[in-house]
This record gives structure tokens, sequence and C-alpha cells, in this order.
DNA sequence: TATTCGCAAGTTTTT
DNA sequence: CTTGCGAATA
């Protein structure tokens, strides 16, 4: 290796610590990074990675795995700062078994082309085999037994290793189910998420040779999260590390959180046992978090019992006390939380980026969600509900995937009768017979519709004409991925079954279908080295709720707590923390689990930059009912006598519930219909030093010089010019004259004719605009004077 | 075969 | 309160 100059390495280790350099400068050997919560992990990592280059280290031997696409992205983007076009690998776990597979797939049984199913494919394949197997499911659901197979495969269990454990009716039924499962998504040429490290593992594991070239092509291996791998990613990870044991990892015991996914937390406790001459180098200093927060943290996860303990610690101020307040109902708790933002930022202390809210479970975003509109604040939910998981959107790349794929059953199935073409549930029957006969698949089965005795002619003809269809569709030679989804939504006839609909419905599903378009054209662009409809269809597979993810719009960002991992805020809430949501209720019949919640909180609670807040509530709706409810056990477990508490905390509390809450909050003018923002009087203070905000009405400049969001808006109404159609967003807030405050929908087309539909604080239903022409525009709140 | 209606069931977290 | 699934109709 050549030696570069000193000074560029001072460069790169430049504001560095002493353990952090111990980390970036360690090349050779195994290393283990324990990185407790804003320890700036990433930035050693990325450092790492630019040091070793410079040290004469071939990029093309080093591969970075994540787990998001979002830290692959994140990860990316900061070594082209540091070490521009380098052609280091980064990505996902998933993404890298998929593209080692793609060149080696003959070797499991699969061609290049396969499919990736995700969990709704994979479910309605498990249920033809359920069928198969003829398994009758009695009280069990296929979803149980989908995450048997799934936690099987993890564990590196094929179907003929399957052994149910004696007296489980599950397993029983599994180990009849998974072969056929198993044996119908080869036959599919598919994989399910789960395989795509299975298959991996087991290549590495059957195939020396191959093995050892690969050890070599990955020779300096990087995994993050480490905390979070289950054994199939343990095992692949050991396959690439025997020869070149340069296997850098990084993670965090207490952020162990995927233990349901098969996550092992041995694997990062035993890291030492498995490579004996490891470096381990600990990040145990907090940039991120102030002391109040840190110490309400570290206080709670020190009651795991199952831990390596450490000591977090911080140079950050004191800050402000750890908020937790009991609230009488979820409404009230979900409003309280509304007008706490909305107060803020029209104190224009802060924006409504500057704010999360994190609950256990997706379902609480909805309460939320309407507590944001009600108090016209711009939100973002990370993915409640996915983009590609669209009925409308899966149709389409139902599709695709046969077209690149012509034995995916399960992409035949959607699509066959979508739009209707008179092939109904008995003609599905009789083809699925047949292809079960003849060990073909749908499709071909389809193709030889004349020659099945049981199906009349009509049937047989309608059959005949949907493979004449998808002929001509695959026959076309299309030069890119936008172009085939234009040709497949003219030609199967879909646009015209939309269309016909005149529904407003059906209308957001055409939407929705140029937004994809719009997707397929910025893959088209972007030109990523193994371009081609393989790789789309990969890309839409597998991504990540928090992949959908951007900062850029100046949002709340409402999440789970799962998602949160990785991400910082000035501010933040957690909600719902009472027993039986967190801890979880299915969390509590298993030992390990409840710390495995406890550290989830601990994700939570450490994303918080200078404030926290904690809520939990009284009574709860739920399912349609109110339900009581206790406060969480982890509640008592923090420094409650260094918080701000505030209501009856279980049974010990003297503070009286309301009495708080009415010095807290204007509610008066909180009940008003009105969007809190439009209210000429900013809420009443919280209390707090800094927001002196009064009751004063003022245009322009509020209190103190500072100007409310309120006044901003106005302005931004009134004064700014039209803006360009590429600056909007999806999920992005806006602000119309007439409408007022909205956030987008969906955006379709392009130039000239680039569409929004913009939901809207004050409207029933969404409302469309053509950007070129609309007074539509992007939100800016908080105040600009500053900074 | 397509559509509509009614009932039942179910909700943890996700690549 | 939603979503999905099955049966009854047109």
């Amino acid at each position: 290796m050549t030696l570069q100059p000193d000074n560029n390495q001072d460069k790169i280790l430049a504001g560095l610590t002493d353990a952090q350099q111990q980390a970036v400068t360690h090349i050779d050997g195994p290393l283990l990074i324990l990185a407790g919560p804003g320890s700036g992990k990433t930035r050693v990592v990325t450092h790492r990675i630019a040091y070793m280059i410079q040290r004469g280290v071939p990029d093309y031997q080093i591969a970075a795995l994540t787990f998001t696409n979002k830290a692959a992205d994140e990860m990316r983007g900061r070594l082209q700062r540091l070490a521009p076009s380098s052609r280091v690998w980064t990505g996902t776990f998933h993404r890298f078994c998929s593209r080692l597979l793609r060149q080696h797939a003959s070797l499991v049984g699969l061609h290049e082309n396969f499919s990736i199913y995700d969990t709704d494919d994979s479910s309605r394949l498990l249920k033809e085999a359920i069928r198969d197997a003829s398994v009758d499911l009695v009280r069990e659901t296929s979803g149980r037994i989908a995450s048997a197979i799934s936690s099987a495969k993890n564990k590196l269990v094929t179907p003929e290793d399957y052994k149910p454990a004696p007296g489980n009716p599950v397993g029983a039924m599994v180990a009849r189910v998974y072969p056929h499962y198993q044996k119908r998504l080869l036959l599919a040429n598919a994989v399910d998420f789960d395989d795509l490290l299975l298959h991996t593992a087991l290549l590495l594991r059957n195939n020396a040779e191959l093995r050892r070239g690969l050890d070599q092509r990955f020779c300096y291996l990087m995994v993050d999260e480490y905390q979070d791998t289950n054994f199939a990613q343990y095992t692949i990870v050991r396959a690439l590390s025997i020869n070149y044991p340069n296997l850098a990892v990084t993670g965090d015991p207490d952020q162990s959180i995927y233990g349901w996914r098969g996550a092992s937390i041995r694997n990062i406790l035993d890291f030492e046992k498995d490579f004996p001459r490891v470096r381990v180098v600990r990040l145990e200093r907090n940039y991120r978090s102030t002391k109040c927060i840190l110490r309400a943290a570290d206080q709670l996860i020190a009651n795991n019992v199952q831990r390596k303990s450490k000591r977090l610690y911080t140079d950050n101020p004191e800050g402000q006390p750890v908020r937790l307040t009991a609230y009488r109902t979820g409404r009230a708790e979900a409003d309280a939380i509304a007008a706490r933002i909305a107060n803020q930022i029209a104190t224009g202390q802060r924006r409504p980026k500057d704010f999360a809210i994190f609950y256990r479970t997706n379902a609480f975003s909805r309460s939320l969600e309407f507590a944001m509109r009600h108090a016209g604040l711009p939100y973002q939910i990370v993915r409640g509900l996915e983009f590609y998981q669209r009925k409308e959107v899966k149709d389409i790349l139902a599709y695709l995937h046969l077209v690149n794929n012509p034995s995916s059953d399960v992409a035949l199935l959607r699509i066959i009768n979508t739009p209707p073409r008179r092939i109904g549930k008995a003609t599905l029957d009789r083809l699925r017979h047949h292809a079960r006969h003849q060990g073909t698949s749908l499709l071909e089965a389809a193709r030889q519709s004349g020659l099945i005795e049981s199906l009349n002619k009509r049937s047989a003809l309608f059959v005949a004409k949907f493979v004449t269809m998808y002929d001509t569709l695959s026959a076309t030679v299309a030069d890119s991925v936008e172009e085939l989804v234009r040709r497949v939504l003219d030609q199967t006839g879909y646009r015209d079954w939309l269309q016909v609909q005149e529904t407003e419905e059906a209308e957001q599903r055409l939407e929705n279908i140029e937004e994809l378009i719009t997707d397929a054209r910025e893959f088209d662009e972007s030109l990523p080295e193994d371009g081609g409809l393989d790789a789309f269809l990969e890309q839409t597979a597998l991504v990540a709720d928090i992949d959908g993810w951007a900062t850029e719009p100046d949002c709340v960002t409402m999440m789970t707590l799962h998602a949160a991992k990785g991400l910082e805020f000035p501010v933040v809430f957690i909600v719902a923390i009472e027993d039986n949501m967190l801890p979880h209720e299915r969390s509590k019949d298993e030992a390990g689990k409840v710390e495995e919640e406890r550290r989830l909180f601990f994700v939570g609670m450490t994303r918080a930059e200078q404030e926290l807040h904690l809520s939990c509530v009284h009574e709860r709706g739920f399912r349609g009912e109110s339900r009581m409810t206790a406060p969480s056990q982890f509640l008592m477990e923090l420094p409650r006598d260094e918080m701000e508490v505030t209501g009856q905390i279980g049974y010990g509390s003297d503070v009286d519930l309301d009495d708080e809450l009415e010095d807290d909050f204007d509610w008066k003018a909180w009940e008003d219909d009105e969007p809190i923002f439009q209210v000429d009087a900013p809420p009443q203070s919280t209390g707090l030093p800094e927001s002196s905000a009064t009751g004063e009405t003022s245009p322009k400049v509020g209190l103190g010089g500072v100007r409310t969001a309120a006044d901003m808006m106005r302005d931004d109404v009134e004064e700014q010019p039209p803006c360009s159609p590429d600056t909007f967003r999806r999920g992005m807030a806006v602000l119309h004259p007439d409408y007022g405050l909205g956030h987008i929908v969906t955006l379709g087309g392009s130039g000239k004719r680039r569409v929004a539909s913009v939901r809207f604080v004050s409207q029933p239903s969404t409302v469309t605009f053509n950007l070129a022409h609309s007074p539509l525009r992007p939100i800016k709140t908080g105040n600009t004077n500053q900074e």
C-alpha cells in the first residue's frame, strides 16, 4: 500500500476524538465499533472508508451493508463528499444478496430473472401452498404459518430439515405447508424476502470455490446495525470473512429491536469470541441530546438485565427537563401535542420539521393525523400506506413482473382478470388444475387453454385472448421502463377501464399510476449500473417504510418507534406509553421480549436533541370501544423527580389533571373550529422562558420582533412570484390563497402538464391542480431572519 | 361472470 | 372502526 501525504490524512482525521480516530485508522483485521446513540457512528464509518481508500485499499474491494436504503443513501452521500467518485459498494443486505443471486442463480435452482415477492405476494402464494398441502387451517391463520416459515428461513432451516416441536399444532402444519410453499416459489422462479438471505447463505456454504472468490472480492466488509443481524445474515457475513477477516461491524446492543425478525443480539455480544483478535472501540460520548434526556434514557435502559453495562455521557447543556404527561383520552393527547407544536411554530421558536412523534403501532397515526389536520399543521407520516402497495400500482407492477418472469403465477393471478376479461373463478380453478397436473406455470396452462377439456369454448377463448394480449406486450422491445409502463397501461386496457368509471377514486388511481410512471422515468434517467426491468422491479420490492421519508419538506414527522432508529429531531414526542402498548401485550409471554420493548423505548428517547415529551392516557379507544389503561412499567423506571410530570400517573399522584392542563394550553382557542395557525391571537404561553408570546395581534412583527408563522404564511401567499412545478414533492405542505393549508397527496405528469392533488385542511376531498398555472406554493414557516 | 352487500375477523414492530 | 373475505344477486 502506498502512503499518502500526511496532510490528507489530517483532513480526514480532523475533528475526530481519540476513540473515533482509533476506529477510523484500523484497516486490517476485525473491528467492533460499539456505538451508543448519537455518538457520530456514521461519521466514523464514512471517514474510515475514506481513510482506507487514501491508504491504498482498492475501493471496489469495500462493501458496506446497511438495513435500509435510507441508511445506505446517507452513507453514500457522505462518502461522496469525502472520497468523490469512489466505487465502494453500499446498499442493503437484501439488495446485496439479490445481486449475488442474480449472478449465480442457477446454483440454487433459479433463473437470473427471478422475481422478488413482497409480503403480499408471498402470502398469496402461501395460500396456494396451503391448498396444495390440503391443510385445514381450523383456528390458525395463514399469517402465523407465514411467520413460522419466515423464522425457519432466518435460521437457515430448509423444508427438508424442518422438524416441528412435538405437540405444536402450528409446527405440524408448517411441516406440511413449507415444502409446497418452497416448491411453488422455485417453480415460479421467485423468492421471498427471507429467501434472498437463505439462498445466499446456502450458496456460500455449499460452494467453497465461489465462497473463496467472493471473500476476496469483498475483501473489506462493513456491517451497520450489527445488533440487528439474524442467523442467515450472520452466516453470510462470516462466510465472506474467512480468508480475509477484515470485517468491521458497528452496533449497539441496547438498540437491538428486531428480535422478532430473527435478529440475535448474541451476534454482537459474541463478536469477540468469533474473532478473537478483534479490535474493540467504544463510542460513548453523545453529541446529540441534552443531559436531561440522556440521563432519563440511561436510567431506563439500566433496568435491562441482559446487558453489557455502559456509560453514556455528553458535554451538551443540561436542557429542559423531560416532560411526562397523562391525559384523559387519546384525543386529548393528540390535540395537546398538536397545540404545543402549533404554539412553538406560531411563536417562531421552531419549524414544523423540528418535531417528530413516535408511537408503538401504526394504528396511532390516525388520531394524530386528525389532530394535525385540525391544527392546520403540515405533517408527514412515514409510510402508513405504502405507495408500492396500492392496488393499482401493484397491478401495473404485476404486468411488468409477468413480462419479466412468465412463470410468476402470483403476478398472473393478480392481473389475468384485471381489468375484467370474463375469466372467473371457475376458469381459474381449471387452469390451476391443469398447470399443477402438467407441472407448468399458469401462463403456460393458459396457453394451452384450447386443450383443457373441462374448459368450455367460450372461456377458453377469453383466456386465449388474454395470452395474445400478453404476447403482444412482451414482444415489444421497450427501450425504457417508462415506455413499458405506458404500453402496459394502454395495451391491457387498464387505463380505459379506469377512465370509463369516472369516479373520484378511479381518477385518484390514475394519478397514482402517473406517479409510478414518474418513478420509472427517474429510474431510467438514473441509469444504475445494472439498469433494466429486473433492477426496477427489485427496487420497488425492496423499499422500506423509512426509505420514502425525506427531510426536505417542512413537516412534522410521525412514525413508529422502529422506523425512528438512526434519526434525530430537536423535539420528540412519544405517545401511548401504556401497559400493553409499550411494552406491547404480545411481547409479555416471552422472557426477553420486555427487555426488547425497553430498548425500543430507549431508541425513541435517544432520538431527541433538545426536548423530549412522553405521554400516556387513562382511557384509550380500541377497536371502536374505549378501554381503561394502566401506565407502562417503564414510566416507573424513569427519574421522575427530575422530570416535569403532569397529570396522574398510576395511583400515587396528587396533581389535579384538569387544572394543570388548563394552565398549559388555551383550550378556548383550541375548541374553536379554526385551525390554530389562523387564530389571530397565538395560543397562551407554555410557561417556558423563551416562549413569551402574548395574545397581541400583530400582522408583521410579533412580540420581540418575532414574526409568527401566520404572518409568514400571509407573506408567502401575497408576495411570492409563481414557482416552478418541479419544486413540489409528495407529502409537501402547501398553501393556497382560497383553500388554505394542505399537503400534496400525489404528483403526476411532467413539465407544463405536471399536476398535484392536494388535501386541504378545509376541504373534504382532495383538489387537483395543474402546477404550471396554480397559485399553489410550498409552505415556509419558521423565522428565516434568524440563523 | 360481475357486482354488491353483509358479516367476520383482527392489529406489533419490517427487509 | 377499518379491511378482507364469502355468499347472494343481477
